[in-house]
RNA sequence: GGAGAGGUGGCAGAGCGGUUUAACGCGGCGGUCUUGAAAACCGUUGUGCCUUCACGGGCACCGGGGGUUCGAAUCCCUCCCUCUCCGCCA
């Protein structure tokens, strides 16, 4: 959510800003300042009605004390109208705050300045782009076909045990998954990212804190019986465990990283461009996770970034970076950048990171706050970014790295494989 | 899953209808003393919202929600969580 004081004093330029991502901005503001101002004036009254009911309290406690009987019960009869008007306001202060929360709900996050303007992925813009494209014969198979000719990728099993999009991997496919989850793991701890396993389901409070509840409500898994949520992503739990803290200055930045499985039901999404590992319900992710101060965010942006950057030189993947557009960028970031890796077989890029900067639109769900140099707390911004998702790094592997004798592995990671390639 | 006990400020721990605007202690912060430090002593000490140019003032918060009452940390209902014992179990 937006901050309501920023809404208020800066509320030209949250117009501005959230132009960009091609919404009635002055309309969905223009709702939330009415019901912001009819929230305070209800306050204001209810407060001073308040007082006045307490004052009246404390004098019948000490009237009874003094055994002043008669003007005790005068005083209490003053109370009824008093507790009536309570009871109406407060019904009116409730009702109105919750609309305010709606409204804020329906309000996505400021773009930051540097977000380029557009509508759709095309406007993207490609920040840069390094690694050669693999040279790959006329014949070279699309990974799917090749997990099936290697016996190490089994889509048709996880169909038979779950439904489509949930992939079985076996033999040296699953201990490819298992390597690059330890590589990425190992790379982030270097990195001064602190491991934590959180887990893998959460309560409907957590999925709201980081923006998932109510705007992706049909894209998660929901254990009904328990009302608990499959994580979609690591940084669901993560984030959330920093939820109403207030952290001291200096222990600034948090670093985490997890590794969890993710859970999408990827509704609507169907078609030529979903086979194989392209888009599945269940995939492995390695999540990095910041809380920094507002003045380094973005260079904590930057260094996500490079980090990412340094995991896909090394599995000697061709990516590229985009800026996203403000009308591709998702409803609680300020400013994101995907990595993408080239499938030399598909020939197609995939999206295997998304790195973000949420400002304080998330910590202002979550409560998230340190206490600066005044000692007075503030909103401390959150970052997150993938580091990253396995299944279409698998697929880039796979598809890039095929040769006559088998599919070779990355040298970086054969000291996790424990094998240099993979065999039929 | 069953039975019992309990959830109070950063920690520890009283309070069990109206001198509680939450005691005492520890910790934190500021000060006095000191060459400096320790000790001692004095003061101070949360979060959110409303209001005010400001100083300040008001309201709410004793696990969450609801109720009784003029008045609730204190009584009632309900949910959540923790602990102990029993049962089950990787």
């Amino acid at each position: 959510m937006l901050e309501l004081s920023y809404l208020r004093e800066l509320r030209e330029e949250a117009v501005n800003r959230l132009n960009k991502r091609n919404i009635d901005a002055a309309g969905l503001i223009a709702k939330a300042a009415d019901l912001d101002g009819t929230r305070r004036t209800t306050q204001t009254a209810l407060d001073a009605k308040q007082s006045e009911l307490n004052d009246l309290s404390r004098s019948i406690g000490e009237l009874m004390k003094g055994g002043k009987k008669t003007e005790a019960e005068a005083a209490r009869a003053q109370t009824t109208a008093i507790k009536g008007d309570i009871q109406r306001m407060q019904e009116e202060l409730n009702a109105v705050e919750t609309a305010l929360r709606d409204q804020l709900c329906l309000i996505p996050n400021a773009p930051n300045a540097n977000v380029p303007p557009g509508k759709t992925p095309e406007d993207n813009i490609t920040v840069m782009e390094e690694g050669d494209k693999p040279v790959l014969p006329e014949d070279a198979k699309p990974h799917w076909e090749l997990g099936e000719d290697y016996g190490i990728l089994h889509m048709d099993l996880g169909v038979k045990l779950t439904g489509a999009g949930f992939p079985v991997y076996s033999g040296q496919g699953a201990k490819l998954q298992r390597a690059l989850i330890s590589f990425f793991l190992d790379r982030a701890i270097a990195a001064g990212y602190e491991e934590i396993i959180p887990p893998h389901m959460v309560n409907a409070e957590s999925a709201f804190a980081t923006g998932q509840l109510p705007d992706k409500e049909g894209q998660m898994y929901h254990a009904t019986a328990d009302g608990l949520y499959l994580i979609p992503t690591a940084e669901v739990p993560i984030t959330n465990l920093y939820r109403d803290v207030i952290v001291e200055a200096d222990k600034l930045p948090i670093r985490n990283v997890g590794y969890t499985p993710c859970f999408r039901r990827e509704a609507g999404s169907y078609g030529a461009h979903v086979r194989g590992l392209n888009r599945v319900h269940q995939f492995d992710k390695v999540e990095i996770v910041r809380i920094e101060k507002p003045e380094n965010s973005y260079a904590a942006l930057e260094g996500m970034v490079e980090h990412v950057k340094g995991l896909l030189r090394d599995l000697e993947l061709p990516y590229r970076q985009l800026l996203l557009c403000g009308g591709d960028m998702g409803f609680s970031s300020a400013l994101t950048y995907d990595m993408e890796v080239w499938a030399g077989a598909q020939k197609r890029w995939l999206e295997v990171s998304s790195i973000s900067c949420f400002e304080t639109y998330q910590s202002n769900r979550l409560k998230l706050r340190y206490r600066g140099e005044d000692k007075k707390p503030k909103l401390a911004h959150t970052l997150n970014g993938s580091a990253l998702a396995l299944a279409r790094i698998v697929a880039a592997i796979m598809e890039n790295n095929q040769t006559p004798e088998g599919i070779r592995m990355p040298k970086a990671l054969q000291a996790y494989t424990g094998f240099d390639m993979i065999r039929k």
